[in-house]
DNA sequence: TTTATAAGTCAGTATTATTGACATATATTA
DNA sequence: TAATATATGTCAATAATACTGACTTATAAA
């Protein structure tokens, strides 16, 4: 598909490569987050709810203006999904208590079982996609995908960059 | 991040690994389709405009139907999309010579131009990440997901499987 | 001739998202 | 302290995407 040029590292990238490389994006995202989508659907809640259960689960207390920078969206449309999440039991307010202007936002009990379902799927899907690739090819992905997304969204990736 | 075993090709998968690779889909599409989006909204147009016009581009000649199974949406979602670009002149229809109940779909010459307008940015961007990322990550990054999609849609990247 | 398929349409509804305008509480700065 | 900025929330109007269900038309296949 992708082919070296011999003795170099470099890569002769066709339109076609990269036309690839488009539809690869498109059908694993769509195929990743198909199943999700339809376990909400069940509970009356969409995408947004399951991204924004899934983000307060990694990252516990989270402020409202940070969970608004990772998904991109506004205020508003994020406060009706939000509202609904806590008046129905699935997510925790705490006034901040370095900055009592914040609320910090964690899951309930309840809010963890759904987390869990929600991405166990999700967690299975990557794991077997790992396993069957092998460790390099996971390095791979982790590079090109790192390569894809904003300057601004690689920070949370490099914990560990020794 | 990932480990091997020493002396196996195996991987520990740790939960930490996983949740990344959640969060590396999610960060890479979000920032991948951003400019798109942003492109169209400017047109009166939206995703899935996009999705229709790129689509429709590659695969010139191909049916409503084959369309729906790609987009994975009804037919009544694709109608007002579809209806839209025929009628403002991006997308040309005609019955099908072998099946004549089809109507077989392919890019204007006003299509082709804003097709070239929206995915340059999304080719400049995998370019880009390809090239930083090398040849093999390359490899790995289309193994891992092929891994994540769906087997009904890996058949699409296995043209050369010799 | 009956049945199935490809495509399209009409109606109603839900979800996600936007912009704009304000309001409240708290923090920071002059 | 007073003025300003920030974090959050809310109201209202609107748009885009998507769904289900019920039909219709044309053509193909059994």
């Amino acid at each position: 598909m992708v082919e070296t040029k011999p003795g170099t590292n470099l890569l002769f990238l066709r339109d076609e490569d990269l036309r690839q490389g488009i539809e690869l994006l498109f059908f694993a995202y769509r195929d990743f987050t198909a199943e999700g989508d339809t376990i909400l659907s069940k509970q009356k809640f969409g995408r947004a709810h399951h991204r924004v259960i899934y983000f307060v689960g990694q990252y516990p207390g989270m402020s409202v203006s940070n969970l608004l920078d990772i998904l991109s969206i506004t205020k508003q449309s994020l406060s009706r999904v939000l509202r609904q999440l806590v008046d129905e039991g699935y997510i925790d307010q705490q006034p901040g208590t370095r900055d009592r202007r914040q609320r910090l936002l964690t899951l309930t009990a309840k809010g963890k079982e759904l987390e869990q379902l929600l991405t166990s799927e999700q967690r299975a899907r990557i794991a077997a996609a790992y396993k069957n690739a092998g460790a390099d090819a996971v390095e791979g992905f982790r590079k090109v995908m790192l390569g894809i997304m904003e300057d601004s969204a690689r920070h949370r990736f490099n914990e560990d960059k020794t």
